[in-house]
This record gives C-alpha cells, sequence and structure tokens, in this order.
RNA sequence: GGAGAGGUGUCCGAGUGGUUGAAGGAGCCGGUCUCGAAAACCGGUGGGCCCUUUCGGGUCUCGUGGGUUCGAAUCCCACCCUCUCCGCCA
C-alpha cells in the first residue's frame, strides 16, 4: 500500500506540473487571439500535451481506486491501552445486581411469553420468516413502553436530542460509519440501492457527514428508536431460540460527536448512561471491557453490557459502547473548528445501544418473572405499562 | 408516474467557451476616523490534495460523475437534489 501511495505521488506530481504547464499556455493563447497574433504552434503543442494528461488522469484514477479500495478496508487499530487478545481475554469490568439462580425452577422467555399471549414467533415466522417476532397485547405495549422509557430517560436526564431517522440510507451513509465495505453481507438492500439500517448509529453519525461544526456545538449527543435489521448471515443455529438473535428488533441508539481530547472520558460517560436504563429496569448485568480481536471493524475500545438471563442461563449483549476516535469521522468527512479561525479538523464520534429491546426484554421475563408464571414490571416501567405485573388474562 | 423550472463562495446574487476562485451586495475579521460607538473609507475573508524547514508555489473545486475542446461555471450525456403544476396515495 506504501508502494502504490508512493507512486499515486509521483504521478500526480508529473502531472499537475503538466497541467501547470497548459495552463499558462492557454492564457498565452487567449491573450495571442486576443491581439489577433497567430497561435497555432502553441495549439498544436497543446494538443499533445492535453492528451498526455488525460491518459495520466487516468492512470492517476485506477490508482486512487486501488488506494482508496484498499483504506476502506483497513479496521480502526485499538487504542494502545485495550487489552490484546481473543475473545476470551475479554475481561468483565464490574458486575451489578445479582446475577443468581431463581428461588425456583426458571422459564426461559419463550415458554413465559408464549404462556402469557406476549409473544408469538410462530406467526412471525408465517407472516415474514425465521427471526422476525411478534409480540401481541401486552408484549406489544412492552416494546412501546420501553422504548418510551428510555428515549425520555435520555433525553430528559441525560441531554440527549432526540431523532427520528430513515430506516433506509444510501451507500454514502452505509460506508460512512463503516458498514461498507466491510459488513455489506449483513444488511438488506432494496431494489433502489438502498440498505435497511442495521442499527440508527448509521443515519445519526451521517446527519453530519462533510459538516464543519463548531467548538461550541460539541459535544453533540442524539438518541433514536429505530427498528434495526440484520441478515446475520451465516448465525443460524447458534443462540438463535426466541428472541436472543432475530433479523429485526428494535433499539434505542446512543450517538456522541466529542472533541478528540475529551473521547477517553465520554466513552465512559456514554456507558454511565447505558447502564442507567438497566439500573432501572433492575436487571443484573455486566460491563465487559473487549479484547483487540473482538473489537469491531470500526472500534478503537468497546465496552459491551450483558444482561443476566437465567432462563436461558446465558449473558447477553444488549449494548455496545465504543470510542471510533476519528475512524469514522474521516470516513464520512465530519470536522470541527476548534477555535473560529482554525483549520477544520476531526471529530471523535461514540455510540452506544441505549438499549436494545429484544434481549432487555428477555432479561426483564426472566428475572422478573414469578413462580406462577406471571411478570413484576419494574417501577420505572410501570407508568409505561400501566400496570405492575403482566398475567395471563391481561392480555 | 407525467410536464416544467432550477442547483454558483458563510448568505443573497451576476456570469452562456478564454488569463474567473469567480462581478456586485450582505455578513465576518483587521485598520483609519472617534472620548467611545455608529456611519464612512481602506484592506482581508472557503475547502481538499501535492511540493516546500520557513516564506511560498502548484493543482483541483461553481450539485455529483463522465464527455467535447488547446481551454468549461459556461456546450453534451448520465445521475442526485429542490421547487411548481398534473396524476396517484397512507
Amino acid at each position: 500500500m506504501l508502494a502504490v501511495d508512493a507512486s499515486r505521488r509521483e504521478l500526480l506530481r508529473t502531472v499537475e506540473h503538466l497541467k501547470a504547464e497548459r495552463n499558462t499556455k492557454s492564457s498565452e493563447v487567449a491573450g495571442r487571439k486576443q491581439a489577433g497574433t497567430d497561435a497555432s504552434d502553441l495549439l498544436e503543442e497543446l494538443k499533445v500535451l492535453s492528451a498526455r494528461i488525460k491518459s495520466l488522469d487516468e492512470a492517476m484514477r485506477a490508482v486512487d481506486a486501488e488506494l482508496e479500495g484498499a483504506l476502506l478496508r483497513v479496521p480502526n487499530p485499538p487504542l494502545p491501552h485495550v487489552l490484546r487478545g481473543d475473545a476470551s481475554a475479554n475481561q468483565v469490568v464490574r458486575t451489578w445486581g445479582e446475577a443468581g439462580t431463581l428461588p425456583f425452577a426458571a422459564q426461559t422467555h419463550w415458554d413465559l411469553g408464549t404462556a402469557l399471549g406476549i409473544l408469538d414467533l410462530p406467526t412471525g415466522a408465517k407472516l415474514t420468516g425465521s427471526g422476525f417476532p411478534l409480540f401481541a397485547g401486552q408484549g406489544a405495549r412492552l416494546v412501546r413502553a420501553l422504548t418510551g422509557f428510555m428515549l425520555d430517560l435520555h433525553t430528559a436526564e441525560h441531554g440527549y436530542t432526540e431523532i427520528a431517522p430513515p430506516y433506509l440510507v444510501n451507500a454514502d451513509s452505509a460506508r460512512g460509519t463503516g458498514q461498507l465495505p466491510d459488513h455489506q453481507s449483513e444488511m438488506y438492500v432494496t431494489t433502489d440501492g438502498f440498505y435497511l439500517i442495521p442499527t440508527a448509529e448509521v443515519p445519526l453519525t451521517n446527519i453530519h457527514r462533510d459538516d464543519v461544526l463548531r467548538d461550541a456545538d460539541l459535544p453533540i449527543a442524539y438518541v433514536a428508536y429505530t427498528p434495526c435489521f440484520r441478515r446475520e448471515a451465516g448465525a443460524h443455529g447458534k443462540d438463535t431460540r426466541g428472541l436472543i438473535r432475530v433479523h429485526q428488533f428494535d433499539k434505542v441508539e446512543l450517538v456522541r460527536f466529542v472533541r478528540p481530547e475529551d473521547s477517553p472520558a465520554e466513552l465512559e460517560r456514554l456507558l454511565g448512561h447505558a447502564e442507567t436504563v438497566l439500573q432501572r429496569l433492575e436487571v443484573p448485568y455486566r460491563v465487559v471491557a473487549l479484547a483487540t480481536g473482538d473489537l469491531g471493524f470500526a472500534s478503537a475500545q468497546t465496552y459491551d453490557l450483558e444482561v443476566w438471563a437465567p432462563g436461558v442461563a446465558m449473558w447477553l449483549e444488549v449494548s455496545s459502547a465504543s470510542t471510533f476516535t476519528d475512524f469514522q469521522a474521516r470516513r464520512a468527512n465530519i470536522r470541527y473548528r476548534s477555535t473560529p479561525d482554525a483549520k477544520p479538523s476531526f471529530v471523535h464520534t461514540l455510540n452506544a445501544s441505549g438499549v436494545a429491546l429484544p434481549r432487555t426484554i428477555i432479561a426483564l421475563m426472566e428475572n422478573h418473572q414469578q413462580e406462577d408464571g406471571s411478570i413484576r414490571i419494574p417501577a420505572a416501567l410501570v407508568p409505561y405499562v400501566g400496570t405492575d405485573r403482566l398475567t395471563r388474562g391481561d392480555a
């Protein structure tokens, strides 16, 4: 790649010199024409010159395409302090709540949900296919309640601006956040060439694509509820029962645009915002610091938030809080001026789910289930659900 | 979906092939004047890339991408977006 870059520079220098020559000679042609002097000798020269420039420009284009294609596939390097190793090197930073067993035999969320009549996976599969869940009655109400609760929390207490973005984005947007070209096969594509968003991170981050922000604007904090669509190609069969892994799910997403020097502290703050959701919902969770080998393509540092689900006896990721440093900002060309007359420089972007719904619903159902199969609704959610307990008759 | 109009610098707005990064105005910054301010006047004021220790130089950029031409904001083609009218429609 360095060799390609070197040859590109060499080529660029050559072609720019020729262009400079063309510009001055062209001006002279104009001058002579005005003076009524013959310029045919110059025109002959320029004809040759222009032909040469044209072929060099074509060569430039080819080299640029090669270089850009290669650069787009380079992942963001991890920050120096991130633990090295694969997923087995991930480290639990802290645990909140009691991640234990229930005093009775815990049921899975799919058994609970089916019995309560709030979750109907077979019908979702009939309508679309496996991995497209259908919530009914109090289950649908619970989905609406959770999104309302999370949006209210983040806007009222954490200072986020609520956005209702498009659910389809163009290729420029998908490239800006790093979904393209790395995760092309993970996205659903429409016949118009649009991509169904795999996360609201894509539209939210691209709001400021090609913008030059003012220092006073930062930090910018957006929150959005959107459905998310993921093909999950190749993930069939593993941990896919019930709501654990689905193709369409709801999520409340948090995105922050910050000054580079603030991004380490901003990551901790962002993580805290996501944790608050789980604490209010009274579900046990743990914070996991990802090792280098487990980081996403665009991330320089990531904390996963995993909830404990006693029915399936698993820790389930409901949020990933990441700093992308200037990786997304470079791709999406998101800049700011540190002072009013400073040159624009790249911002840092961060995001976290705040949080993803299906696995949070799993945790709610499985942790708050009662021996009689009813489900307790935590106090913070009661105003949104309209009851403090889901029971069979309510659906 | 059909017909038409249009996309120019921070903003408004000229510019239909020639030395135009782009008239004019506004805004903003600096200066003169003033006790101070306003007004007036003078000067400055986009971004990317390459070369350069500095100074500075070059190149690209008038929605985007191609093309024609010695030369394109200006001509041609495709696409994107905005507006108006018609049709359709939650």
